[in-house]
Formats: C-alpha cells, sequence, structure tokens
DNA sequence: CTATGTGAATTTATTCACAGCA
DNA sequence: TGCTGTGAATAAATTCACATAG
C-alpha cells in the first residue's frame, strides 16, 4: 500500500463483516482461494466495491490470482477488531431478548454474552443457558465486570433509560433492539434493529396487484 | 407540488418508517402537529433531509407552522402502502422466530402472521399464539392463501431454498433473517437482517482502550 | 493472460441557503 | 416572523477502466 490516508467509508465498515461471513462460508466448502468476482457472488455485493473496499486497508491480494480466504478473513478480523473475545450483557429477557441470547451467530465474531437483567421479578434468578437473569436495578455493579458492549432488548419506553445505564456501566457500544431513536454520548458507537422498520418498506416495492 | 417526475432514493424509502413511528410517538404524546426540527430530534435524522424526503412525494406541511401529525402520518402510510392488511408467512420457528411469531411492533404497520412452518416434527402442529406450526413441505399449498410476505428464519443451510419455496408459492416480499445472502427474481424485494452482522461491526469504532 | 489495486468519472445522497407562503 | 419546500452546492459512495504485478 502506498499509504495515502483516505477517510473510510462508512459503508465500507458495514460490508467488512459480510465479506466476512462470504470468506467463513467459502472455506467451509473446502475453498482455499477466491477471487472478488467469486466473493461477488456468495455476497451480493459488485466485484470492485469488494476490491476497493479492501483497498482502504491494504494489498491483501495476488494479481492474477485472487485472495487466500485464511488470510484475508484473518486481515478482516483484524480491521474489525475482532481479535479479542468482546463481553456482552443483555438487557431485557422477553421473547426478542431470549431468542438473542440463544442465538449461536455471535461466537464467530468472538462476542460472549456474560450478563443478562430484567426488570420482571418473574424472571430474575432463572437461567438461561449459563446465565443467570440478574435484576435490572443492579446494572450499574456491571461497571468492575469491564463489560464492552450493551444490547438492549427492553420495551420502548425503558431503552433511553436503559441506554444511560449501560453507557454509565461502561459499555463502549450499544445493539438497540427497541424500536426507537436513542442517544448516547458519541464515543458509544449505537447501532439500532428495528426488525419491523425493515419490514414496513416492503409494500412500497409491492406491485399493486 | 410542482410535479416534476424525480427518482426517489432509496434512503428516503429506508427513512419514511422512522419518521411515522416517530409521528405515532408524538401523537402519544398528545401532540397534534410537528415542525421539522421537531420530528429530527425524535427520530435522529437533520430536518432538511426529512423536508426533502417528503417534497418527493408532495407539500404536506404549512409554512410558518409545520405537520399536522395525523394527516402527515396517513400520507407516509399511503406512500407506503400501509393501507391494506398483509399477509405474512413464517417459516422456521426455533428461537428467533418464536420471537418474531410474537413480535408486537408489526401490527402499527398493518402485517399480520397468519401462517407458520418449520421442518422440526416436534414443533408441528403446535399452537404459538392462534397459529398452528405446519410442516415446512406443506409450503406449496401457500398460494391459495394469498401470502403477500414471506419470514425466513431458518438455519442459514436451507434459507435459500426456503427463499425459492415462497417465491413460488406467491410472496411479493421477503424478509431474511438467516445469516446468508440470498436471491430471489427482482420483482420480489428482499431485505435481510443479520443481528450478528450489526454487532460484528461494532468493535471497530471501539477505543482501543 | 488473469485478476488486483486504484485514480478518474459518474452516480447517489446530503446539506446549504434562501425564496415564498401562512 | 417562522417554517416549509427546493434548486444549487457539496459530500459520499459506487462504478469504470486500465495500468500493473504475478
Amino acid at each position: 500500500m502506498k499509504f495515502k490516508y483516505r477517510r473510510i467509508p462508512e459503508e465500507t465498515i458495514r460490508r467488512l463483516p459480510v465479506y466476512l461471513r462470504g470468506l467463513l462460508f467459502s472455506s467451509q466448502m473446502g475453498h482455499r482461494k477466491i477471487s472478488s468476482s467469486e466473493l461477488a457472488e456468495f455476497v451480493g455485493v459488485n466485484s470492485c466495491q469488494i476490491r476497493k473496499d479492501l483497498s482502504y486497508f491494504g494489498e491483501f491480494g495476488k494479481r492474477g490470482v485472487g485472495y487466500d480466504i485464511e488470510k484475508l478473513a484473518k486481515e478482516i478480523r483484524n480491521i474489525l477488531k475482532l481479535g479479542t473475545v468482546r463481553k456482552a450483557v443483555l438487557v431485557g429477557a422477553g421473547n426478542l431478548g431470549s431468542a438473542v441470547l440463544t442465538y449461536p451467530g455471535f461466537k464467530i465474531y468472538n462476542f460472549a454474552i456474560t450478563a443478562a437483567f430484567d426488570a420482571d421479578p418473574k424472571k430474575i434468578g432463572k437461567k438461561v443457558r449459563d446465565i443467570t437473569i440478574e435484576d435490572v436495578r443492579n446494572i450499574a455493579k456491571l461497571k468492575k465486570r469491564k463489560i464492552d458492549l450493551g444490547i438492549i432488548a427492553v420495551p420502548q419506553a425503558d431503552a433511553q433509560k436503559t441506554a444511560d445505564e449501560l453507557v454509565k456501566a461502561g459499555v463502549k457500544a450499544i445493539l438497540n433492539f427497541s424500536p426507537c431513536y436513542i442517544t448516547a454520548p458519541k464515543r458509544i458507537k449505537v447501532v439500532t434493529i428495528d426488525i419491523a422498520m425493515d419490514l414496513a418498506r416492503l409494500p412500497y416495492y409491492m406491485p399493486v396487484s
């Protein structure tokens, strides 16, 4: 790389995990190397987009050949800082929260949910997998446990309050499943996943029938 | 509106449900009208973005005053074609699928999940809410039931096959929760929600500590 | 010859800035 | 005066096109 520092597009960062997923998939199929066009097939992104995205971080391929899958996967993990295990906490152990707690897809990115909280006395004390659900009023005590990530799956009305408490408890980023906009100090990255929101725009694209 | 037809940005469509959610929230707080800057506060989008987005579809506000909340909400519902009830089908009633099935947030967009399928014999025949889980091999029979939307929450390996079957069964759009890219004829809009994917980019934004 | 890496061109999206209406 | 609606300006992202390395 000729080391011209250029601003890295948000969209590029959003796509890197997609590439990583594609690489793992291809690797599981027994492949060792892959071209940008082959990867493009797997992930639904065009090939020069992929090359451009990667070029922000270095030269990872061999011209005329393609990319070594293991090597590229490692590079992407490195860029995304997925190298170390990250502890996460879940707040809100309702239907959606419980699904998140048992979701197997987090492990490959080195995330481990190590604590869960809920406000419902009936849930407090219960065990889901190896996690005992704690009283939401004790979130503050999390601080000692060095948790990097907060996952919010509480009702809309409690979401902002929960976010504030998580920030106080020292999380560095928040994944929000509550259907609302939440704010946090700008050093804390917040990503909101509102499943109804993605649903709501589908009819727009449907033919009038 | 002076009726110059301009291409409507994808991003605008993505934001309309966000505005709608903000309007409903504001309405619940007892407000009747709202300015673009007030709405901007609620939804975390800047005010001229909101005005520009709306301007693609018409003139819905009053200068010097703002927008009538009910009226604007109605207009947005109309643009998004949320006026009629849409039937949806869920395929895959695991943890995530079940959470989707019980998710309360779909109703405000006029979606109703009216059928659910699974491959697991232990689940087939069981009832979740008022839905009886059917055998996944019977998806083809859906065709008669005029379902608009397919929701996929099956393991990665079965996702594409499920999508193909849903397309054959006549769905007009697909919401995919499986962690993989799926293809469909281009008349069928596919939106993928991969919760691990959104998680995976958070460490990038975390300070090195 | 093949597939990468990348400036340049193009397209798409956002923000500015202000005219114009209530 | 206050806030909308919108061209024009700017910024961001994508795609082209090709020189370059293996």
